[in-house]
DNA sequence: TATTGCTGTTAGCATATGCTAATCTTAAAC
DNA sequence: GTTTAAGATTAGCATATGCTAACAGCAATA
């Protein structure tokens, strides 16, 4: 598998998230996602077409080749693993492992994420709970936006776009909206467009934009 | 501090190193050390000038800036500090950590070292014996070539320009001559311009160009 | 002293990555 | 169907990093 420059593993990675969201990838996507200006994403783009690594359709979706997917997907690894390692055995606080895992991923030789991984027992979710590359979320796995008043879910992953934000992930954390933590829902309010939840940790809101990027399993109804 | 490029951060570990080892450094030095071409080195250290990181005396010697000298530790600390995780966590052959480490260690937030630092214990020798910044080797190290026939020495230091060459660093392995183990002296001739040695675990003939860069102390004379 | 050769420097070029300003396309809305 | 707005593209520019070829400077040596 080629080098590719980090910019190129930026964009790449980027894609790969925006597929796994279900999000149609376009230019203009990436224009936000990686704060560039339009004229410096569509040289890069033709770069990458010219290497390989995605195909532009008619109506200028941005999808990954076979090769760019794989190349993608290693990177997502080394990413998660990071996160793990760095959330589990350096004792980083889990609300900015994504930060520092972000230099990381592109800094790994195969060598040392294989041995990484066998260190870390090969685990299959990242602290946030986003599945390794080969491994999904629990079929019955919903997002709160589709949860009811009087569930009781438990969280099972925290959508990647909200990693970006550290204080909004230091918030997540304050009101213990973690993976494996279970929250029961008590209002959804079209008014304020936001869901409240309550758990033994005390009880929070979360705006409904967020709510749709938090995903959770139903354990009981009420 | 200023962030630098991948580049810049080469350079200036190589500048350290060079300095470290007592050689002076000029452009010729990097073109060598870093396989670029002359002009390359030339535009570059004309970057590094601008930016404050080194100068240049009459005698085309390259200075490091207390910001680049400051720089240089730094980057030299994360190196031997992947190293020693690298080589004592995760289990990657003590030959070849250096090239894994080599490009961690562009990729480590001041957090990462910090907590990577307090998990291992804050060594203060990376496994190829090298001090961290700030630490020395003892008082009484001398270089192979130093040594005479009889006497008992133990390793210190693989010197860092021999870390290059995995083949070489594999054959010391298979030689044990690694830090804190203890060889004696055989014999040291001009004819083959080699040094042998032995040890429990068999004899060995290093070269004299390897054995100045093998640090050792002498444990007692014959 | 004249020559040789190492070293440094300049000129000229290429590529990746970034930008702003301007323009073109296309799809949505009126 | 025409207008409008979003998105894509082009032109033109900058910087960092790389190269080869050519040349300049200086020190050692014949």
């Amino acid at each position: 598998m080629i080098e590719h420059s980090r910019v190129i593993e930026e964009y790449l990675l980027t894609l790969y998230k925006l597929n796994r969201a279900g999000e149609t990838a376009k230019a203009v996507t990436l224009t936000k996602r990686l704060n560039t200006s339009p004229p410096t994403v569509h040289a890069t783009i033709s770069r990458m077409q010219r290497d390989g690594l995605i195909n532009v359709n008619k109506k200028k979706e941005l999808i990954l080749t076979n090769e760019g997917q794989k190349i993608a997907e290693d990177i997502a690894y080394r990413h998660n693993l990071s996160e793990y390692f760095l959330c589990n055995t350096l004792g980083i606080p889990w609300y900015e492992v994504h930060q520092h895992a972000h230099s990381l991923e592109h800094a790994m030789t195969p060598t040392v994420v294989q041995k990484l991984a066998e260190f870390l027992g090969k685990p299959e979710f990242c602290p946030h709970g986003t599945p390794m590359p080969g491994t999904t979320l629990p079929e019955n796995t919903i997002t709160l936006m589709e949860t009811e008043p009087g569930m009781i879910v438990e969280v099972t992953m925290i959508g990647e776009s909200l990693e970006d934000s550290v204080d909004l992930m230091k918030i997540l954390q304050e009101h213990s909206i973690m993976p494996g933590n279970r929250h029961k829902v008590i209002e959804k309010t079209d008014v304020m467009r936001s869901i409240s939840l309550e758990s033994k940790e005390g009880s929070s809101s979360l705006p409904f934009h967020v709510a749709e990027k938090i995903f959770v399993i139903k354990v009981s109804k009420d």
